[in-house]
DNA sequence: TTTTTTTTCAAACATATGTTTTAATTGAAC
DNA sequence: GTTCAATTAAAACATATGTTTGAAAAAAAA
């Protein structure tokens, strides 16, 4: 087994039973088990289960954030370069579009957006404590870019109407792909496309509300 | 010490504790050490924890469903008086409006509506299965209320249009108070009534969206 | 009052938890 | 091949957990 391979593994069962049964109903034992590794690996390797925590939103964030910024810089130089405003759309989409599509980047990252979705209103102070320390230059990147596009709008309107919009998304992503609650004739969605083009319908529409 | 006052206070503490700190992350122990109780009388009076859990839900749920069924009806009923077709935005306020106005009903209550506020997305099977108990027949009537309001639109964009929405008033309840991650200049929102105008602004003009 | 039921209490139970320890094993550097 | 650090393994640790028990206390019924 390679030097790493025992890290990732943990990291994998982690990411995945901290998607589905949250983060203090998955004990240790469940994670190493999945994992096939031994139970003192996690406190060997990451020094306890908070950290572990913690190395799980750090491997996925730290290249969807990179993804978001760059995506978000573009929209701002873009618009600079060509004497305009950034546009709302393109400005949600640049942080939404990488979100939604992260399931596709790799194996695994189906179980970790489950986790992003609903990390932002966790009950659990850790679990919402950490992902906050990764989001909050990212929103508040965003929210200068959409504070230029929308520059008429109140700030506090501003500031709601995308807490909005992040809730809209991080609870589309935890209902994506379960299949419960759908009224008849709804067939759930597949796609990540479409899903992301409603969404940004959604929400670009509830933001330039006059 | 009356009859009922010991599993009132032990719901009011559960209450507390399970909207701070989640349903796993809240031990008996400290229930009934906050409620000034013996630790046997949640086993004594509830049968367990995940009972208690089902009757925090319970005591506040079903007066609260009732307000907004019956706000969804009147909403149904006058349009179909008037030979008309319902509003999306007052259908939409039937439904919201006396959820974000929970807190106002009463001591404690604003501890309930953090949990309402999670548990739509809570990873826990526990809590999710029992609340989305309580709230699947509501979101079947707003649905079918919304699809006579919005009959040119497909089902399945009404439907995530809906989600989208309850997304977005979930994050609100849970943002609504908390004053981490405020940019500069955003004063935090403290009566209901403006939020609950900013969020029906949001949704409905998303919802009404061609 | 006496009897009976309901409720409270302290203690114990059985198990699950995160973490630490100590020894065995591995794998590369010398 | 030997040495040495890095890793794995099994066991133990200390504590926390939900639940049950059986007796005491309180309340209600007789």
């Amino acid at each position: 087994m390679s030097l790493s391979e025992t890290k990732e593994r943990i990291l994998d069962s982690a990411e995945y039973l901290f998607a589905r049964k949250g983060f203090h109903n998955t004990s240790l034992r469940a994670i190493t088990g999945r994992a096939g590794v031994n139970l003192a690996a996690v406190n060997y390797h990451f020094g306890s289960k908070e950290a572990l925590l913690e190395a799980v939103f750090e491997r996925r964030l730290v290249p969807l954030n990179k993804v978001r910024r760059e995506n978000l810089e573009i929209v701002r130089e873009t618009a600079r370069q060509e004497g305009r405003v950034p546009g709302v759309e393109e400005s949600l989409r640049a942080f939404i579009e990488p979100t939604l599509a992260f399931p596709k980047s790799g194996p695994g990252a189906e179980d970790f957006i489950i986790l992003v979705g609903r990390a932002m209103s966790d009950p659990d102070d850790t679990v919402r404590d950490v992902f906050i320390r990764y989001i909050a230059p990212l929103f508040y990147l965003l929210f200068d870019i959409l504070r230029e596009a929308l520059p008429e709008l109140s700030t506090d309107i501003l500031f709601w109407r995308l807490q909005f919009a992040i809730g809209a998304m991080g609870h589309a992503i935890c209902m994506a792909g379960k299949s419960y609650a759908l009224p008849e004739g709804v067939t759930p969605v597949s796609d990540v496309e479409s899903l992301t083009a409603m969404l940004l319908d959604f929400v670009a529409t509830g933001m330039e509300r006059p």
